[in-house]
RNA sequence: CGGGGUGUGGCGCAGUUGGUAGCGCAUCUGGUUUGGGACCAGAGGGUCGUCAGUUCGAGUCUGGCCACCCCGACCA
């Protein structure tokens, strides 16, 4: 396991903070909690929202943009919606500054006092659901499916980096369908197109689940969730989708006709990941050397080091490696050639691995003389030397090589710390002395759930869908049980 | 909002019984270096979180305020 995730005398943001990305914490009070995400953090977001963008539009979603106010009133329509939310929102209550009077700086202006406060976004159902009213009237309108990239701002009073910030960066997709079991498909499919993404794309294996009634989303009927392990044996909840039923049309007055010209109340979706994805690369992937990135999200895939004494052997090096680029380029591999001579080849070999660059070339004189190149991959920090005969097919491979393996290191790891337990000794006993993902029986009651959870913080991530069904007594109670489910202490 | 801790150059820190601020990293200049975060020499950079008080004198003592971090409650 990376140090900074065992380490308990430094935190493992600070680790981060000072090594990988550079996301400080905003200083400024007025912006606490917040993130700086720098350009090579930024970057990372930005080949999440292009994987995901694509497959979004391929399942016939649009993109679309709402306002960052909510007027308050629109807020309160939806009874669980508020009351999930009200504790954490900021508030906007004035529209103008002025100089103070007495020369103390610049004050807000009481005379520029809003008639009705205005709530900055924590999600957007509500201020969507009143555009939706005026959008939909017949079943020609349906389904109606929207995607917005945007940030929200939720006021916790707890923040972590890139876990959970008071502002963060996500897409909150929403749908609106004719039907209740279009809407549950839709559910379904964007919770499966998620765990495709985490899966495929940041080599993240996740469990596809549905919440307990005390987990779900303030409005949902159900949520849907996909629930990752970290390396330090804790749960984060990586996207979740949301079944909202008639609850927001029926607070907006979203109605339809449908084909036999009977007035209904539509039905509705909602689905979102965050920059918290970020965080769980972070957090599953690194290694003491910094940050891992699978291949397919890596910003820079591969980078070439020249190492040389003389401007002759710099131009030999370079001519070679400019070779080199080009035919990877030809195959769609991003690429820098680092020839940067203000800093020495051992402070760029530790450079790029801390920024988790999953394949480095080296070139000497040494490879310039017998036509070879060293080869380092970073998920296992092993060195070769090969050819450079037929580098770039072996590169292509190479990459493809490291995404898999990846994938089947972190499956590894989360499934040798899945435990099924079926004792409340050993149920405490997994929690204190690994953690982990425990798979138990529940007997179904809010009541336990919240006896466990003040006893051990664990809660349950998830009633995973492939769950088969098993007779067994709630590892708590006693009480009979149909399924296990999957707790863990979480993020 | 409770419990703990911290605010001193860009970052990380030291600063003794109160005497007018220092170290490491980073930065800049020159030189030697370059196959795993180089070395030597020199240079620049701080109203010590803030406001008030005590004092001849405050980074240091006293009080208020502000902010941040960690542990809870809350949560993507």
């Amino acid at each position: 396991m990376a140090k900074f995730l065992t380490n308990r005398d430094e935190n493992y943001a600070q680790w981060y903070n000072d090594l990988v990305i550079k996301a400080d914490m905003a200083e400024n009070s007025a912006v606490r909690g917040c993130m700086v995400i720098k350009p090579h953090g930024y970057a990372l977001w930005e080949k999440i929202q292009s994987g995901l963008d694509r497959l979004f539009k391929e399942t016939g979603h649009v993109n679309a943009y709402f306002p960052l106010f909510i007027p308050k009133s629109f807020f309160s329509r939806e009874a669980a919606h508020v009351e999930g939310f009200a504790k954490e929102c900021a508030v906007v209550t004035h529209y103008r500054l002025k100089n103070d009077p007495d020369g103390k700086g610049i004050i807000v202006d009481e005379d520029a006092k809003l008639e009705e406060e205005l709530i900055i976004r924590p999600t957007s159902e509500t201020i969507i659901w009143n555009s939706y009213k005026n959008w939909i009237q017949s079943y020609r309108d349906l389904p109606l499916l929207i995607n917005q990239w945007a940030n929200v701002v939720r006021w916790e009073m707890r923040t972590r980096l890139f876990i959970r910030t008071a502002e963060f960066l996500w897409q909150e997709g929403h749908t609106a369908h004719a039907t209740a079991e279009e809407a549950i498909e839709e559910t379904n499919r964007i919770l499966n197109l998620y765990a495709g993404f985490v899966e495929d794309y940041m080599a993240i294996p996740v469990i596809k689940g549905y919440k307990t009634e005390n987990e779900r989303f303030a409005g949902a009927i159900d949520t849907y969730t996909i629930e990752a392990l970290m390396q330090d044996g804790k749960a984060l909840q990586a996207g979740t989708s949301h079944f909202l039923g008639q609850n927001f049309a029926k607070a907006f007055d979203v109605t339809f006709t449908d084909k036999t010209g009977k007035l209904d109340y539509v039905w509705a979706t909602s689905w979102g990941v965050t920059t918290r994805l970020i965080g769980a690369l972070i957090m599953v992937h690194s290694d003491n050397s910094g940050l891992v990135l699978p291949p397919r999200l890596a910003p820079l895939q591969v980078v070439i080091v020249p190492i040389y004494k003389s401007e002759d052997q710099l131009n030999t090096i370079s001519a070679e490696a400019k070779k080199i680029k080009a035919s990877l380029e030809s195959e769609g591999i991003t690429v820098k050639y680092d020839d940067r001579d203000t800093h020495k080849p051992g402070w760029k070999f530790a450079d790029y691995e801390l920024k988790g660059v999953p394949v480095r070339l080296v070139l000497g004189p040494r490879d310039i003389e017998n036509k070879t190149v060293e080869i380092c991959r970073r998920d296992t920090l092993e060195k070769s030397t090969r050819s450079t005969e037929g580098l770039t097919g072996h590169i292509v491979s190479l990459l493809g090589d490291i995404q898999s393996n990846m994938l089947v290191r972190a499956r590894r790891f989360r499934d040798e710390n899945t435990f099924k337990v079926d004792s409340w000794n050993d149920f405490k006993a997994v929690l204190d002395d690994q953690g982990g993902f425990i798979l138990a029986h529940w007997d179904g009651t809010v009541e336990t759930e919240n006896r466990i959870k003040e006893e051990t913080k664990a809660t349950i991530r998830c009633i995973p869908l492939d769950a088969p069904e098993e007779e067994g007594k709630c590892v708590y109670s006693g009480k009979p049980s149909r399924r296990r489910v999957l707790f863990a202490r979480s993020y």
